[in-house]
DNA sequence: GCCAACGTTGGC
DNA sequence: GCCAACGTTGGC
């Protein structure tokens, strides 16, 4: 049984498009606790994850991916030259933590926030109710619900079909 | 350990 | 570009 997440990326930064050309994202550069403990504790290999795009207009929920690799350090906070360097943190003892991400499939329709607060059953998404954390939880039902309004049916054989091949590692 | 100042996210 | 929400830092 997999978990779901939603994780948030400006695509002017990171794009699902991005996505779709690597194959495979290291989700580095996180520097929220909240979101470091999910992906340092919780997230496992397979588990599925809406990915969001912030940011831009509309921002709205854009494709399905999954996890590919379970947490491990980012070691980009201790790389001076890296976008997100933090000295504090060091091989020995690291603080930040990412997972990595390859793409499963886009949304026919991407699912706008407008449209998620506007719908009852998602009311407490944490999309919806703490709009900044950058790696969130997201139960069965909502997913499916995303998925469903995403024109990707009841989610089912679209979530469950997955290509398990090789993705990075 | 409190809390004010500050920085960042992200919708609008 | 503005600004509200909120997480983090640092002085005391």
């Amino acid at each position: 049984m997999p978990n779901y997440w939603l994780v948030k990326s400006e695509p002017s930064a990171y794009s699902w498009d991005d996505l779709v050309r690597d194959q495979v994202a290291e989700w580095d550069g996180v520097r929220n606790y909240t979101a470091r403990n999910f992906m340092r504790d919780e997230m496992r290999v397979d588990d599925l994850v809406l990915f969001y795009h912030s940011a831009s207009k509309p921002p709205a929920v854009v494709g399905v991916a999954k996890v590919a690799r379970a947490g491990y350090p980012d070691y980009t906070a201790w790389d001076a030259a890296s976008d997100h360097p933090d000295p504090k943190s060091t091989p020995e003892k690291p603080i930040w933590w990412m997972v990595d991400i390859a793409p499963l499939h886009p949304l026919p329709r991407p699912v706008s926030l407008e449209e998620v607060k506007r719908t009852p059953e998602l009311s407490e998404m944490a999309l919806v109710r703490q709009g900044r954390l950058s790696v969130q939880p997201v139960t069965e039902a909502e997913f499916k619900t995303v998925l469903s309004m995403g024109g990707a049916g009841s989610g089912e054989e679209f979530a469950f079909r997955i290509p398990s091949g090789r993705t990075g590692q």
